[in-house]
DNA sequence: CCAAAAGTGTTTTAATTACACCCATGA
DNA sequence: TCATGGGTGTAATTAAAACACTTTTGG
């Protein structure tokens, strides 16, 4: 590979969601700098990495996330970039940077994006997830490394303000046959609000690309639950649509 | 000042309102290398620097701002990064760029600002304005120098986006006295989209941070309108309830 | 038969849309 | 008195919000 740019990084912030737990994780990577102490998470970064001069940013993002978790063809979206000459904070973050990437660095401006995804479907590479790479709750994720804490708060600003404004593939995240209520904890989790059962599903019932199959959940100890899918055809016709937001 | 950092540039979008022609417009700079030919737009680009290795990206635009139109305090937002290795195309782009900054260039990724001003208030420096800087109409901005053109597209897409979010310091746009033709002028011409007048004018009767004056126009040769004012704290107060967008 | 989650409707209130005429002023 | 843009209201439709009980299944 080419030549790596000192000044310049990506970082990666994969949000998964976890049908099973209905929570909403982040993917972190373990730094082997600080291997014992009780530092909290300041050993935990975003999968990311320098960027070589002959590749694009986007190019660049896929290829670290793929070298560092396995991850592949995700859709990562750049959402921000972080320049603060002081975001590398620590003499020690320095040199880990140093050490890790084997150049000179002064000042490191990264260039940030996301990915929503299904924890149980794209499962990181096993033997790199055993060692170095974690999936933490989103709530508990205090002290990162770098300015990595602040990262993930802008990202999560994006994510939102994107699935709002229905850009997002938030689909890949639910199975390929849904329950109108893991739909809802979807919402409800990437929003970080809830919503009311039956208005929620007077408003889906108006979006014509969530599809009633015939079936029916089996093998739960309740009144078993309609399976729906997704239609990724009507929902691409139905994004022209959307241009009635203020007046 | 300190060093440049050779790949990595910043770039100013600069909306500016015109209200008296009620047009949208851009403020582009003219390269001196191609002086005289039919070149159409390509001598013309967004105002950018490389950044100094000292500076946050913030503090880098808002100085090359300032320098190269005397415009300051303005407030930029940072809205995407390009980083296209291709994305300065030509040879004699390469040439210009190595030319003006006076240092090797192989690749530059430029974090792209923009902004939105009143073209009467905040004139740039009057000695700049004549040789070097022009304000051009949004529709008339073809193949501009660069990669400027893709990155004129993706401001006003992040503009409108901002705009409806409400994120946006529209405000300044407009005198402080305004009328309501004024002001629903100027959401058509952000927006990009006509709106009735009726509707508009309901819609605005409920925003209370824009307050009627008791004034009205005077010297126009028709009904002279109400004027109108902007509450800023006001506006302040009522963004903290957006949070009721999807569902 | 019990626990657990699914599923379902109504009413009230607020927002959106479409639409056309008279008014005040300066020239 | 005319040209110009300012200003106004209603009715119909659609969306939003609040709210509680019955159903189906496995254990």
């Amino acid at each position: 590979m080419s030549v790596l740019n000192p000044s310049l990084s990506v970082d990666c912030v994969i949000f998964g969601l976890d049908t099973q737990e209905q929570a909403l994780k982040i993917l972190v990577y373990e730094r082997d700098i600080f291997p014992d102490d009780n530092s909290g998470n300041k050993n935990l970064k975003f999968p990311g990495s320098l960027v070589a001069d002959d590749e694009s940013l986007d190019e660049s993002a896929d290829r670290v996330l793929k070298e560092l978790t396995g991850l592949k063809n995700i859709c990562l979206k750049q959402f921000r970039a972080f320049g603060d000459p002081a975001r590398i904070k620590y003499d020690e973050e320095r040199e880990w940077s140093e050490r890790h990437y084997g150049v000179k660095i002064d000042r490191v401006v990264t260039i940030a994006y996301y990915a929503l995804i299904r924890i149980d479907e794209h499962n990181p590479d096993q033997k790199l997830i055993k060692d170095k790479l974690r999936w933490i709750n989103i709530d508990d994720t205090d002290n990162l490394a770098f300015d990595h804490s602040y990262i993930l708060a802008k990202s999560r600003e994006a994510l939102q303000q994107d699935f709002i404004f229905q850009n997002v593939m938030a689909f890949e995240l639910l199975p390929k046959k849904f329950t109108l209520q893991q739909l809802q904890s979807m919402y409800e989790l990437i929003l970080g609000s809830k919503f009311d059962k039956r208005n929620f599903r007077k408003k889906i019932g108006k979006a014509e690309y969530i599809v009633p199959l015939g079936e029916k959940q089996n093998g739960v100890a309740h009144k078993p639950a309609m399976l729906f899918r997704f239609d990724h055809k009507k929902f691409e016709r139905s994004k022209e649509g959307i241009r009635n937001f203020f007046i």
